[in-house]
DNA sequence: GGCAGATCCTAACACTTGTTAGTTTTGTTT
DNA sequence: AAACAAAACTAACAAGTGTTAGGATCTGCC
């Protein structure tokens, strides 16, 4: 009863079932503009224009400019937490965890390019104390990753090589399927994955 | 004569050797300062405070704030493109030319890390035309990259792989080790090459 | 010592920034 | 039709932007 009133109050503070609708699209504009103007150069005027109201206007259904960039990285951020914990426990050969993990970055990356290009590239203007516990959220992340190539190293299932800089290795060519996405070339998207599943698999086979 | 001419009054009127030096100064200031906040981020009157100046007084040395920005991309570009032109001319194997390409980006990472950081993240605030030119030497070099890959499939010597992935690959893995630099951890710069040629030189043998 | 030129400073410009206040329009409910 | 809330608008704010003008100061050379 008490709950269910707090959060009625709440809901009805924060969002309605309507301007929920509306700060979604607002985001979703948002995320398109920051990719290819870049936070810092993206004016909340600008915002605007492509939403198609004025820019105060923007103010009913968000509360900053940097709420945005929040809502952008902590979505993405929770998103690969909870992938890769559903692999944590999964049971399976550590070359097959690795694959799966890989396959869901570069999924990421093809269909959710705006959000996750953005939560890699704009992390920096978080205000505190957002910018830390982005940061922690993604060291942690790295850990667990460098973890299960640890383990299977010992498990001698994979090459021997330093879980750190494996780790490194793939996420930052994962991450630059970017400039892949930027110009659409000759190359298909699953020409895209199934190529680059080979060569950053294959670099951890014994 | 008449060339000469033309040349000492470029030098007069562009620099001379007392703010040559002063520019390159505050170009060096400047990469420092557009690595940690970037670009857009980063104030004439930021830069002025760390340079020990009023930001007025920055323009008797430079002319504009993206003429900053050119000078930096510009520069590693051309690095990078007169070292490809020296391996192109070499009689070696194409997994060597590939090492020793890998091997030279990943010593920039890590020496001239802020110039290429730079150059890796904020050529998008080029102005027109410098832009154009920027991604025009951008794509003509990774096609060069990707014509020895092609090559070497060719000749039997690397393993069958998408020569634009490959490259891709590579050269976003070693765009990377930015987050190496920005927490200098427990792994040291020379397992960090190792182990990085290690994993990106393997995924290309047969 | 004094001239010349390089380099600095202060002040200001025109403009853009994110955001707020106050008001009017819109749409739904009674 | 009246009333109410949601969401749009106009106008403005204080602060910060890159850059320029004009004058002061410093430096090295005759």
């Amino acid at each position: 009863m008490l709950v269910l009133f707090i959060f009625d109050a709440c809901m009805a503070k924060i969002q309605s079932k309507k301007n929920s609708t509306k700060k979604e699209i607002i985001i979703e504009k948002a995320a398109k503009l920051f990719r290819d103007k870049g936070f810092g150069a993206s004016s909340m005027r600008d915002l605007a224009e492509v939403v198609g109201v004025e820019a105060a206007s923007l103010y009913n259904h968000i509360q900053s400019k940097s709420e945005i960039l929040q809502a952008i990285c902590f979505k993405v951020a929770n998103e690969f937490i909870s992938h890769l914990e559903a692999v944590e426990r999964s049971p399976e050969p550590t070359l097959k965890k690795m694959e799966t993990i890989i396959r869901f970055h570069i999924r990421m990356m093809l269909e959710q390019y705006e959000y996750v290009y953005i939560s890699d590239h704009e992390w920096r203007h978080l205000p505190e104390p957002y910018l830390s516990n982005f940061l922690n959220q993604r060291r942690s992340y790295r850990k667990r990753l460098g973890d299960i190539i640890e383990n299977g190293i010992q498990k001698n299932e994979i090459k021997n090589i330093e879980p750190y800089v494996a780790i490194l290795t793939i996420l930052s060519a994962i991450s630059g399927i970017e400039s892949w996405q930027r110009s659409r070339k000759s190359t298909s998207a699953e020409t895209l994955e199934t190529n680059m599943v080979k060569y950053l698999i294959e670099g951890l086979k014994k």
